[in-house]
Order: C-alpha cells, then sequence, then structure tokens
DNA sequence: TTGTTATATTGCAATATTACGATGTTATCG
DNA sequence: CGATAACATCGTAATATTGCAATATAACAA
C-alpha cells in the first residue's frame, strides 16, 4: 500500500484526480501564478523566484509538464514554460458542474 | 524531507494546493461525483459504490472534510456529508483568472 | 577550447500517503 | 439489556513524495 488503486475508478475520474494532485502543492501553484504574471512566458527566473533549490524546481516543472499542464519550448540556453489551458479547462468544467445542483436538503 | 515547504508561500497559495491536494485522489474524486449525483446528500452506501474498504473510505472523507471541501452532520446511525460550494469556488476563481490572460507568445 | 549559464538527472534520506484488518464508538432496534 | 448498523480510529506495511547535493548535459560566449 502507499500506492493509489486506481482500476475501480473510471478514466475521467482517474484524469481528473491526476491533474487536480498536480496542482496539489504550492511550489507548483506558485509557478503557475508566476507563469500568469509574466509579460513573456520564459521563465528562466524561476530559481530566484522559489524559495526552493533549482533541482526541486526543476522536478516540479517535470509534474506539472508530465500532467499537461505545462507545456515547454527550448528556447536557446534557457526553456519556455507556457500553461496549457485545454486540461485547466477541464478542471474548470467539472467544479463547474458541482455548483448547479443545490440539493442542500440537509447541510 | 518528504515534507512540503510551505513557509516561503503566501498564504493563498498554500491554501489553493491544499485544496487541490485534497482533490488529487480518485476515491476522493469519486466521492464528489457520487454527492453531486445524489438526490440527498446523505451517503452512507458509499462503501458500495467505491472499490475500497470501509476505514479507507472514512479516511478520504476525513481528508475533505480537513480541507473544507465537504462538511458532514450526524443524523441518527448515518452522516451525511454535503460538499462546501464556497471552497470549490475558491478553486474555480483561480482557474479561471488563468485563462483570461492570452500571452501565447511562444508556445 | 575553456568557461559560463540554464536546466535535467541521479541518488538518497526524511517524511507523507494509501490501504486495510482489528477494534472502538454511538445510536437504534428488538 | 444485548445485538446490529454505520461510522471512526488505531496500528502498521508498502509505497510515494519531497528536497537537495552532486553531477550531467547542452547551448552559447570569449
Amino acid at each position: 500500500m502507499g500506492t493509489t488503486k486506481s482500476e475501480g475508478f473510471s478514466t475521467e475520474t482517474n484524469e481528473l484526480a491526476h491533474l487536480f494532485k498536480a496542482l496539489g502543492h504550492p511550489a507548483r501553484i506558485a509557478i503557475i501564478q508566476f507563469l500568469r504574471k509574466q509579460e513573456s512566458c520564459i521563465c528562466n527566473d524561476l530559481v530566484n523566484e522559489l524559495p526552493l533549490a533549482q533541482p526541486t524546481i526543476s522536478q516540479h516543472l517535470k509534474e506539472l509538464k508530465n500532467a499537461g499542464i505545462i507545456k515547454g519550448n527550448i528556447s536557446g540556453t534557457s526553456i519556455c514554460y507556457c500553461l496549457d489551458l485545454s486540461k485547466i479547462k477541464l478542471l474548470d468544467v467539472f467544479l463547474a458542474s458541482l455548483s448547479y445542483d443545490q440539493n442542500q436538503s440537509c447541510c
């Protein structure tokens, strides 16, 4: 155990969980907030922005890329990372679907 | 290590990460999907719906409650769990804020 | 070539998460 | 009262995550 049991759940459920999990770390939220703030999406100075060592940041970027939340292009010596809005939209749709039902019958 | 470093990040960043993390497991997504599907929000038969043992489900419910995503009221022998939409809305607002900027200058 | 800059990968220690059997707890039923 | 039903909690094994130093790689500059 320690392993997440994914067999009994639908593909959609598993994908949503995987995306949410990728966002479930302050460093990764901070990366996304920084990307949003940036004019360009080149983020070479992330190391100076976050209170984490360079390998740790690299690891978090990898996880976000793996989940499909950001995409990166090599641009000379640095790398250009940008948000992939299609995945964000998936999450947005899911969360929005929760607000429609107002069966507040007991709570 | 193994411990998440939260000191260097803003309160908002940490809270968002904490909420997303709570959603980062298929069982917890399934619980929320089930809550959405239900007419009433009494969810005593979650044990029959999910491919997990009762203590495991109880643990996941606790985590969702801890994050403030669901709230539970005792109702006789069973417990009534419902979504707390205010937290959902926080996430919704964050995700929506990512879609406004269209600085697709490189990717 | 040598050096520098930007990033990735490896390896590991510390800690967290997941899952579940066993066992509590609490309310209701007979 | 005792039995049952619906949870919660405890304890623990297996595995995952986090963070970083050390090291590798790759592109460019001098």
